[in-house]
DNA sequence: TACCATATTATGGCCTACCAAGATCATTCA
DNA sequence: TGAATGATCTTGGTAGGCCATAATATGGTA
């Protein structure tokens, strides 16, 4: 007979992924890096056409999205890509002050360094792309660097939702990262959350995050306003 | 010619909601409510003959839930209600007593009678609910309680992502409010809520937020805990 | 020309039927 | 008895069709 602990290593890797978890993230990937644009109309033949698969997918696809804030359902015309304005990006930012903040107060009362050098570890990643002009690396170690803080102190529920909403302004991430001087702000803004949760000071770990957040708020809130009045 | 203005007053209310809502809506309340426990398989075929759906609507329904959180699915085996083990949900009463409790300073720092008045009228509610025994009004209001805390300063998204994570402890809610002492110290402790608010003392309301859901989460562990050795 | 009524088209909502493949259960045979 | 075989259940996925409605085009009439 079969070795059973021989099997498992000849074991052959499925794809993992379902036909429709894999036209799911095509179509988030399309909206998030504005392949599809704000108020575009999504209509599900074309999007069939053009994923190469049924409408059945498609279809559960829209409604995952829609759950996901990221697709808007007009009734008796169809999903458009929902269109953020203001306020909404206002919230959002104001939600992820609040959840980054508790996760960074969390992490400084464990009083455990591995937490800190983790951190240092992603900021370091995030100013080497800063040097490089490597902007996708920035949000994907910008979001690391988050991931991190949430997963030190085993809190996957808050990652989960601070992720969704992230999702919603991620175009808005990508120009604030660009503005004037983030390329210095922003990592010495990170590193203030560091160095507080090094010294285990709850509170201005806490503070510091909420900052953080708050000017990358201030800076979408400019860009909005800024592209308003242009398009 | 038609007078527009008019036009509107004597427009039709359709029924607005789709099939797919509809069914959408019934079975969230049967997993909410208990009809479908935790564990228990979905099987597709079978709910489309118990909501007369077609089997498109009841994947698109389950995809839906499945974003939501209240239903798993296993790889290759098909979806069940998703099981809430103790530290999920002791991450969900954390991040509503964080959303909750910046709804609650926001409030106070607006220095709107109208905003504990509102309050207190859904207080009532609830202690009236109490008294009569009826515990899904008192849950209907407790619901009621906190939305005015988040409508009346426009924190629509936090709401929604509070009422997202809510749905998913909705068991544990209704047990939380039948412990013993609950009619009196729940209602006790939104009372301080609102009354730091009227003070317009944003640091008090927040941590008197703060404090309700720590401790609706403490008996919330204890019921699990308790469950854990019964079952 | 201006306007109204009537096709036509585009699209979403919804349905049925079908197939492939994995998991599971039952049966049968050595 | 125990393993191999086969039947069944269920999901993932596809195809195609029907109907209702909204928007648009078309054409006829005053």
């Amino acid at each position: 007979m079969n070795d059973h602990a021989h099997s498992a290593a000849i074991r052959v890797e499925r794809p993992a992924k379902t036909l429709r978890e894999l036209a799911l993230d095509k179509v988030r990937e399309a909206i998030v890096n504005g392949y599809f644009r704000p108020g575009d109309r999504l209509v599900e033949r074309d999007l069939c056409a053009q994923l190469g698969v049924s409408r059945t997918i498609v279809r559960e696809v829209l409604r995952h999205l829609e759950s996901e804030g990221l697709v808007a359902n007009l009734p008796n015309k169809g999903p458009i890509v929902a269109q953020l304005n203001h306020d909404e990006a206002k919230q959002i930012y104001e939600i992820r002050g609040a959840l980054e903040g508790m996760a960074a107060r969390l992490c400084a009362e464990q009083n455990n360094p591995a937490i800190a050098d983790a951190l240092d570890k992603s900021l370091e990643d995030i100013r080497h792309s800063y040097r490089e002009r490597d902007m996708a690396g920035v949000l994907a170690h910008t979001s690391s660097f988050y991931q991190t803080l949430f997963s030190m102190v085993d809190r996957h529920v808050a990652w989960g939702v601070v992720n969704l909403l992230t999702v919603r302004i991620n175009h808005l991430r990508s120009m604030t990262i660009k503005t004037e001087n983030r390329d210095v702000q922003g990592p010495a803004q990170m590193a203030r959350i560091v160095d507080a949760i090094r010294r285990g000071d709850g509170e201005g770990a806490y503070k510091a995050a909420m900052d953080h957040v708050a000017s990358a708020s201030a800076i979408a809130q400019a860009v909005l306003s800024g592209r308003q009045s242009a398009d």
